[in-house]
DNA sequence: AACGCATATTTAATCGTTAAAATTTTAGCT
DNA sequence: AGCTAAAATTTTAACGATTAAATATGCGTT
């Protein structure tokens, strides 16, 4: 009863017990052919019946392969991320990988301790949402101790690694195109960090949309720097508060921010998809059954995830293999928020 | 360039070039008395010099230490379990121990295959919400191996097993009493999956508080069976739909079924707070932004991650320690939503 | 019966680190 | 200078698995 930690059961003690030698218990193990099937069997049984597991640790030592990914992502707790993450641990682990999870919150030295934990555990590879900063050499020790890595969601401008993203230039023209097509005049970008090529991307994508709409972008037609609810919420009524001719229409970062900036409105008296126009990015679950529900651009959290994990899978298995930069196409899921929708 | 896999740096290496032994590199390196001052800093400066990463694998062959500990929780995208992984993610990194994360959907297959991998890495402890349908004995080998376990959130009914869990049945007492307070009389708890101590405890909290009112608890009075903010919607929506006498308030079992049912009341033509009271649990970001914000019980997602942290160690100091088992207190944030607010 | 060849198994070295025991160096004291 | 005790360092043997090389066994052929 007060038996703690138990003797470990080794493939030697297996090996006296069957009276062969820890060598043919290790290949048996492993389906070797080298091994008579019966002889494989007899081990396989017998393991079954004690209870073996394997010591990764020595296997890791001996071999210089772990089956470990880190995954680190800016934020696990923002819904999209949550679920990729929750779509490429699914898959990782159903493969037997066991996944180190990081959620950096943008912060590099956080982001640099996890790279240095992977380092000494001796990771296989490294999916990541890069911290805003974050250079290539800031990979460069992983990847010379033969991790590899595929980037996803934000990438690093310039960059060769591996990375599956989103268009997000293409992203936000959409959003953007959309809402001018209503005939909107006034329309904001609300949200994202600059510096990170989501945001950037996406503030290209703006750009390029009102211009070609004929139109110009002034310095106030983005309001950046956060990508949450909470904070989106507060730069809306903010925003109200100051300025005497407010955007009729936003196209928002993301979902989240659109969610914010939709309950700031309501605050404010005001009817979304009457008064003002507002359109998100990531499709989210809760855009079906907001109020009023999201027009939004669909980007496949879980497709993304489990594309990522592909990628990395190419990547191991061929170190060498040319770039595999992977670039998602939008599409947009009208509903009442933009004031086109049904009803 | 093409340079990949670099030899490790290792502690022979290291030795070597400074003319020592690598005992001494691996006393200097873990700041041993045993060392004098000065090789100490010796060894550390070239260590810094030359990048030395230490294999954590051959660490942990050695001492049977491994600084991971594996995290579990059974939805990792819902909002408040989100949370609370990062508040553990964060607490557990910044000492340097590893975070093995799973997210096994109530699956106890999954669990299993996450709790084999932890047994394979010879994990230092777990933190889990368990899988309905768990009892101690799926837990008994990894424990068998040394392994520490924290129950989080849900536990086991009448486990001895360390765990941080909120009061659920007072949380779920505060709500409907709440509710039954401003009048109401036919109050419908929606939400929970039966089985889990969470749904368990909130149902038995939600009886209590309708009998200690002179009230009857009928077979119809919980709606159960999911946790989600889309399935809510379409609970409510089939509600109204089959029953001529609706309830007049609603105790949610979650905020984020609190705001699938009030989006579906909108949807429906009700206005939350005033033709139907709403009161939900966790008390979420978006509780404060809703429409209406929501009243709900408060649970702090990251003190409870962070309190599983501290007992995890304490029970890592001392094997032998007797149970360590908190419950925490509810309280309730009165918004709008049912109907009280201030407005 | 002797040989070669294929098949099956074992021996022994190794991965990088730690820790107990052994050894060397230094310092303190008479 | 000589001796002892303390301090500093090294030697050695693991930890559990894998794998190249060596050995043993069985089989068919002549």
């Amino acid at each position: 009863m007060t038996q703690r930690k138990s003797p470990p059961v080794t493939q030697r003690a297996i090996a006296e017990a069957l009276g062969v030698s820890v060598a043919t218990v290790s290949l048996a193990l492993r389906d070797s052919p080298l091994i008579r099937a019966e002889t494989r069997e007899r081990v396989q049984r017998h393991v079954r019946e004690v209870g073996y597991v394997r010591n990764r640790a020595a296997t890791a030592l001996r071999t210089g392969r772990t089956r470990i990914i880190g995954v680190a992502f800016h934020d696990i707790v923002h819904p999209f991320l949550a679920e990729m993450l929750s779509a490429t641990e699914a898959r990782l682990s159903e493969a037997g990988e066991a996944i180190f999870v990081n959620s950096h919150d943008d912060d590099m030295a956080r982001q640099a301790r996890f790279i240095d934990s992977l380092l000494q555990h001796d990771a296989d590879g490294l999916i990541l949402s890069p911290a805003l900063g974050t250079r290539e050499a800031d990979l460069e020790a992983f990847r010379a101790q033969g991790g590899a890595v595929v980037l996803i969601v934000r990438s690093i401008p310039g960059t060769t690694l591996d990375h599956v993203v989103n268009d997000d230039a293409a992203c936000m023209r959409l959003a953007t195109r959309h809402l001018l097509g209503l005939g909107h005049e006034r329309v904001l970008m609300l949200g994202g960090k600059p510096g990170t090529t989501t945001a950037d991307g996406r503030y290209r994508g703006f750009c390029e949309a009102v211009r070609e709409a004929g139109g110009a972008v002034g310095a106030d037609d983005w309001i950046a720097g956060f990508s949450k609810r909470l904070e989106a919420h507060s730069a809306v009524k903010a925003l109200w508060a100051e300025r005497s001719d407010p955007p009729t229409a936003i196209a928002c970062f993301n979902d989240l921010v659109a969610f914010g900036a939709m309950s700031a409105l309501a605050d404010l008296g005001l009817e979304v998809g009457r008064d003002v126009a507002v359109v998100g990015i990531d499709d989210t679950d809760e855009a079906q059954v907001s109020f009023p529900p999201l027009t939004t651009v669909t980007n496949n959290a879980r497709a993304i995830g489990e594309q990522a994990v592909e990628i990395l899978r190419a990547r191991l298995a061929d170190p060498d293999a040319p770039p595999m930069q992977v670039s998602l196409q939008p599409e947009i899921s009208v509903r009442r928020s933009c004031g086109a929708g049904a009803r």
